[in-house]
DNA sequence: CTATTTTTGACAAATTATGTCAAAATATTA
DNA sequence: TAATATTTTGACATAATTTGTCAAAAATAG
């Protein structure tokens, strides 16, 4: 059940590599990349994929991790998070199955 | 597979009110709600509360109406849209479980 | 046709997200 | 222990997104 962050801190700690190092790859102040570690700052798309292929993880892997983590966030205290989940589910399934090209 | 807007829509017709008195009641521009009932905006925790209240339906049947729809508009294009959520529910039955207080 | 209602798009204001900096806390190692 | 390196924190600036308004255009009803 780890999140995002979670997997970022241990795929750079057994790299043995600093905040620093990481931080300067995706081009961000090091005390930014400590709080998405600490998930008290969400990390963007960008900064996802570009973790990946830095720490040479599957990409889809890492965005499943960040956008469950951002809609876990979405409904933090809400007592109906579970069954909202479940409509937007039957909604994404709808959706996939009714789109035309786009 | 209503979304929200489609739910306050025909709500308000039903009641056979015009924007202008329902978007009165929400203390917000006609335009506004018109955008609400179209999808083209996302009202706030508060309106949707109101609404719920203004037209006599279950609050929680708006909110999951609601929550659902942003989860939805959150995953967009993604193609990892169902594994997130499937990730986001264990997640939230997982916090919802050990969850201490707060 | 005239009134009313709804929709649209450009814009302003407010809120939230993203990032930096410098200092404080923690861990490492000489 | 003292010195150094790393991580974390909090205050702040900036950027991006959201939320709302206004006025005009489009659609609908009378």
């Amino acid at each position: 059940m780890d999140s995002l962050g979670d997997t970022v801190k241990k795929l750079r700690e057994e790299n043995e590599l600093p905040l620093r190092t990481v931080a300067a790859f995706l081009d961000i102040d090091q005390a930014l990349l400590s709080k998405i570690e600490r998930g008290h700052r969400k990390p963007t798309r960008e900064q996802v994929v570009k973790l990946a292929s830095y720490f040479k993880v599957k990409e889809n892997d890492l965005l499943i991790a960040w956008l469950s983590d951002k809609l876990v966030n979405e409904l933090e205290d809400e007592k109906v998070a579970l069954k909202a989940l479940q409509v937007a589910e039957e909604k994404v399934k709808y959706i996939s199955k009714h789109k035309k090209s786009r």
